[in-house]
DNA sequence: TTGTAGGCGTTATCAA
DNA sequence: TTGATAACGCCTACAA
């Protein structure tokens, strides 16, 4: 079916090495004959064979991603910038959902290797397993985007996990809450989480007060699990005014939750998300959340790696982290 | 560095055509050979050059997927289960954000005809343009899903939006509303909206109603042109009593333009939306909608793409109509 | 059951 | 500036 190389070079009446010259503009090519050349790739609608191209070269332009979840509105846009800032220098993207698995994403490392792929994002950078091992043993390049970046080997963009957990507490303290409910992310974002968390328990210290075990619902950034989560700490302890959720789908499920037990949001009881997704502004009460520039996580993360692919850069400690920003809205009010 | 089929071929002391057969287990390979060919790619970490085969075979196990706008939640979960029944047969899913733009889908057409890729799932069928006449001059395995299935010479998986837009018409008059605003969808969704729409005017007209050009908003399927959409259809015509948005972002973005104008959901004006989206049970007042069965359209497109792939099945006519279903919640009631 | 050999389409080297 | 040639790693007749 499709025309190659050669049958281009025939039409055009020069060598196979000339076309692929004028398709790379790889080296000089005297106008006459380049012009020729693409004449001939134009008639007969000559597609370049890219798993040719790439055996030839090693270099796929493909970009794997690992660790996205489909479901998750806050990594897609973030994935949507990172998509834009591929597409600009040619790259493309494939695209695996791991959901938690650990597996799956060693799967994918493995699917992609195969692939001759050029480079790996990461999203999140849960140290659990041997991934991120075998990750380096890869000698693939990689970048962590919006994970935990800095205790890890690998190169990243996030945001401030720890402070932006702390300014969630600090504020909610300031509003007059004491009593403060947790619903933390799973074990597979171990990283952030923890991070948000230990902020938080360190503001809460640092103004004196602490926080019981039982204050704290581990989540899965799921609507579900931030309703239930809401119900179930509410219903241990009914003296808690404030909900903060690490992520905003928990945050409205919790809302929700609240809501069912006949409590209103925020004159019973406070919620506080985190990402600032852009539903948040749009429900009622409208969310207090912490925004994360996603969009800049997801195109820095790129153009990291890309650079690293280039060799333009050393990959060792190359960690960026971004502004974060407490955005109050309508879920929070003054106890 | 990585070792190749030769090096496995030396090393187990077999044909390098004998380490293929065991790799694809194509052929009677004695257990002897086999056990010794399988422990010298264990033990070289040999991993398959997925190109080389791709270059021999003209199969790359990739399935493109085009049309798919990473920040629409019902796609993405579309998605997800359309993935997961790719995976199932060891297919990898090569993703671009088209945006609403014709030419990225037409380049990404291009770069998928270049990596072999062996099938594509399309997310609506806008006929606008050439993208797909050029589709079908591929000849690339193609199936729609969730577009408008019916007029298309493609195969594909779909509800009834007319049938769907007639039912909610149906239920808002039944609950005595009378004048009617539509929030409806992009130029680029022509095909589902219109059907949508058609399927709306149908019922009104079918109960001796019929619907002002004024009452309809044509939106984006964001959540500011929900918003934006309903706070005009309110100023022009303020004795709209209901509201019926083309999806639940619309809705949700509507709900809010209607409280910013000081009336209430349901009392004042009731909403409507569609897809059924995660979110849409959680928020206040939660949303009654109509429900597309989407993982199941999601693994019904992937897998009648697979199938026409393997052979097993003529592409013409296959299409098939998922059942929908309106949910009603708390976002409407009687007039 | 196993091996030999040729070719998939491209690019890189070397020579002209 | 251009061309001939070999090689990237794999699969598949065909032959043994």
């Amino acid at each position: 079916m499709g025309a190659t190389i050669k049958d281009v070079a025939r039409a055009a009446r020069v060598s196979p090495a000339t076309v692929s010259r004028v398709i790379n503009d790889s080296a000089r090519v005297s106008e006459d004959t380049a012009i020729r050349v693409r004449e001939a790739i134009e008639r007969l609608d000559y597609e370049i064979n890219d798993p040719a191209r790439t055996l030839r070269t090693k270099t796929s332009r493909l970009i794997g991603v690992i660790g996205a979840r489909l479901k998750n509105p806050f990594l897609m846009q973030l994935l949507q910038s990172a998509e834009k800032a591929a597409r600009k220098e040619n790259f493309n993207l494939l695209l695996g959902d791991t959901g938690d698995s650990l597996d799956k994403k060693i799967d994918y490392l493995q699917i992609m290797k195969q692939k001759n792929i050029d480079g790996i994002i990461v999203i999140g950078s849960n140290p659990e397993g041997d991934f991120l091992d075998r990750l380096r043993e890869s000698e693939i390049p990689a970048v962590i985007a919006s994970g935990q970046v800095e205790d890890s080997a690998l190169p990243g963009v996030s945001i401030d996990n720890e402070q932006a957990g702390a300014e969630v507490m600090e504020y909610l303290l300031e509003l007059g809450h004491r009593d403060i409910g947790i619903i933390s992310g799973p074990q597979y974002d171990m990283m952030s989480s923890s991070k948000r968390l230990s902020g938080a328990l360190k503001a809460l210290s640092a103004g004196g007060f602490d926080l019981r075990r039982e204050n704290i619902h581990s989540g899965d950034y799921s609507f579900a699990s931030g309703f239930r989560g809401a119900q179930n700490l509410l219903e241990e302890n009914s003296s808690i005014t404030a909900l903060f959720a690490f992520d905003d789908r928990m945050a409205v499920g919790a809302i929700r939750g609240i809501r069912a037990l006949g409590r209103n949001v925020p004159g019973d009881c406070a919620v506080v998300g985190f990402d600032n997704i852009e539903i948040s502004r749009y429900i009622h009460p409208a969310l207090t959340t912490v925004h994360q520039p996603c969009n800049e996580l997801g195109r820095k993360a790129m153009e990291l790696l890309l650079k690293i692919i280039k060799g333009d850069i050393d990959p060792a400690g190359e960690k960026r982290i971004l502004e974060h920003e407490l955005i109050i809205r309508e879920s929070t009010a003054e106890l």
